[in-house]
DNA sequence: TTGATATGTGACTCATTAGTCACGTAACCT
DNA sequence: AGGTTACGTGACTAATGAGTCACATATCAA
C-alpha cells in the first residue's frame, strides 16, 4: 500500500493513469507522445513506479508493451484507509451544521 | 489537491494522521514523543507539510499548539479522484466473475 | 525576574527522486 | 540479411525531500 501512495504522489503519474482511463491498453511510445515536456525515458521511469505499485499492468505483445489500468489498488486504498476518515467527515459536517444553526460565539 | 497526494505519500505523515485519529487535538511535543526514531524537528517538518495540505489544522493555545485532523481534503480526493476509478473496479470484478464462471481457456 | 517549558527558524547534510543520454536488445518487414 | 521500430538498461546530473542541530522566541509558574 505504501507503493500505491508513493506512486500517486507524482502529478505526472496521475496523468498517466488518467490517459489510460481514457484509453486503456496504450503502448509505451503512445503514452510517451502525450508527454511532450518529457522524454520517453522519463515516462518509462514513471511507468516502472506505477507497475511497482501494481496500478498498471504490462502485457507484452511482440516488440510492443501494452499498459492496462488496474483500479484494484486504488479501491483498496479507498476501502482500507480513506473510508476510515469518511466517518469523521460526516461528523465534521454535522458539527459544522450545528455550529451554523446554533452559533454560540461571534 | 496536489498537496494532499504529496502529503499522504510519506508513511510517517500517515502515522501522524492516524495518531490524531486516535486522539485529536494533540500538541506538537505530544506527537513528537510518539516518534522515537525521529527528533521533534523532523516531526515538525512533517506537520508543516500536513498543514500545507490542510489535512491538519493548528490551533494556538498560549505556548502550545494543538493539531486537529481535517478529513475534508481526504474526502475530496475520494470524491473527485478515486470514485472515478471505482466504476472500473466494479466492471473489473464483473469481468473477473464472468471469466471464472465461463472459462474459455486453460 | 528567573527559570523552565513549548514551539519556531535557518542553515546544513544525506538520501532519494526526476529526468536525460548513450547504448543495447529484440521483433518486425521486405 | 539489413534497416527500422519498440522497448530496456546503466550511468550520470540536478533537484527535491528527510532529518538534525544550534539558536531564538514566547509563554507559564513561582
Amino acid at each position: 500500500m505504501d507503493a500505491v501512495f508513493r506512486a500517486l504522489a507524482d502529478p505526472t503519474r496521475r496523468e498517466v493513469l488518467d490517459a489510460l482511463f481514457v484509453e486503456d491498453g496504450q503502448t509505451v511510445t503512445q503514452l510517451a507522445e502525450r508527454f511532450s515536456e518529457m522524454t520517453r525515458f522519463g515516462v518509462m521511469k514513471h511507468l516502472a513506479v506505477l507497475e511497482e505499485a501494481d496500478l498498471v499492468i504490462p502485457v507484452r505483445q511482440g516488440r510492443t508493451k501494452r499498459l492496462y489500468l488496474n483500479p484494484v489498488p486504488i479501491e483498496q486504498v479507498a476501502n482500507r484507509w480513506i473510508s476510515k476518515y469518511a466517518a469523521r467527515f460526516t461528523s465534521a459536517l454535522v458539527a459544522l451544521d450545528q455550529h451554523i444553526t446554533t452559533p454560540e460565539e461571534a
